[in-house]
DNA sequence: CGACAAGCCTGGTAGC
DNA sequence: TGCTACCAGGCTTGTC
């Protein structure tokens, strides 16, 4: 809920300084962000996926938050969080700091959001309404390969981790590695229907910052573990380069 | 102290 | 042949 975040503490606030603190988060010149943001006030923010637009004069500032990525807002400067990148001081006193420990967001600026969903292929938000089992199924028919590389690629849905594809499969009881063309229609039903589930919940559960379910696979992440399901075991596999966790027994 | 985990982009290559 | 999709590798750093 970064998006609500922001609009609660950054929106119609000017900005008095940009502070670059480490210019390694930056996909664009450090002078150039800070000479299009400072003075001016954010006015408009959107979300698609785990990408956050904020409307800034005549530009739009651009968050990615990556795996660590998260935004704090403080009035005291002690509580600047450590890993702050860059801050963004109001003419108010308050602060907005997007901190980032691993580095693997991004800020940037763009002239447009569409665009920048445009130019780097980004699916669709997985709350679009446009994203629903027809479009997933047009995806599907013009893939190869396992299922759960597709599930995290950007060009189907924004915002699908490894975690993610890792539990919606989990859920919908199919293997990691399973071809894609060896879906069933109701194989495709089931895995669309569990990725819904899945995102939803966990935006949900963020939110309201909840606890993962005990029967979620995401707390059985772990080699001989036991499934929370059918007690099967938990098996570990690299698919995709990417440590992928499922169930021996039912997922098949 | 080295291996590992995460999200996602990049660049080289395999396939239609 | 030319485009697209696939896949490995890399970035960073706290934790085991």
């Amino acid at each position: 809920m970064y998006a609500r975040y922001f609009r609660r503490h950054a929106l119609q606030q000017r900005i008095s300084r940009v502070r670059v603190i480490d210019e390694r988060i930056l996909g664009t010149r450090k002078g150039t962000l800070i000479r299009r943001l400072t003075g001016q006030q954010f006015t408009e923010v959107r979300r698609h996926g785990k990408h956050l637009f904020a409307a800034a004069g005549t530009t739009w500032l651009h968050l990615h938050f990556g795996m660590t990525g998260d935004l704090a807002f403080y009035t005291d400067s002690a509580e600047e969080p450590r890993f702050a990148r860059v801050v963004f001081d109001f003419e108010s006193g308050g602060h907005l700091a997007f901190e980032d420990m691993r580095l693997f967001g991004i800020v940037d600026l763009t002239h447009d959001p569409e665009d920048y969903i445009r130019d780097h292929r980004l699916g669709l938000d997985p709350i679009d309404p446009n994203f629903n089992l027809r479009e997933f199924r047009r995806h599907l028919r013009k893939r190869r390969g396992a299922i759960k590389p597709l599930l995290m690629s950007q060009t189907l849905v924004a915002g699908v981790g490894n975690l993610y594809a890792d539990e919606t499969l989990f859920r919908a009881g199919i293997h990691p590695l399973r071809p894609i063309e060896r879906l069933t229609p109701n194989d495709v039903k089931k895995i669309y229907a569990n990725l819904r589930r899945v995102l939803d919940e966990m935006v949900a559960l963020k939110a309201r910052q909840g606890e993962y379910s005990p029967r979620s696979l995401v707390m059985h992440r772990e080699e001989n573990d036991h499934c929370p399901r059918c007690r099967g075991e938990i098996r570990r596999a690299v698919v995709g380069g990417r440590t992928t966790y499922y169930c021996g027994r039912h997922q098949v």
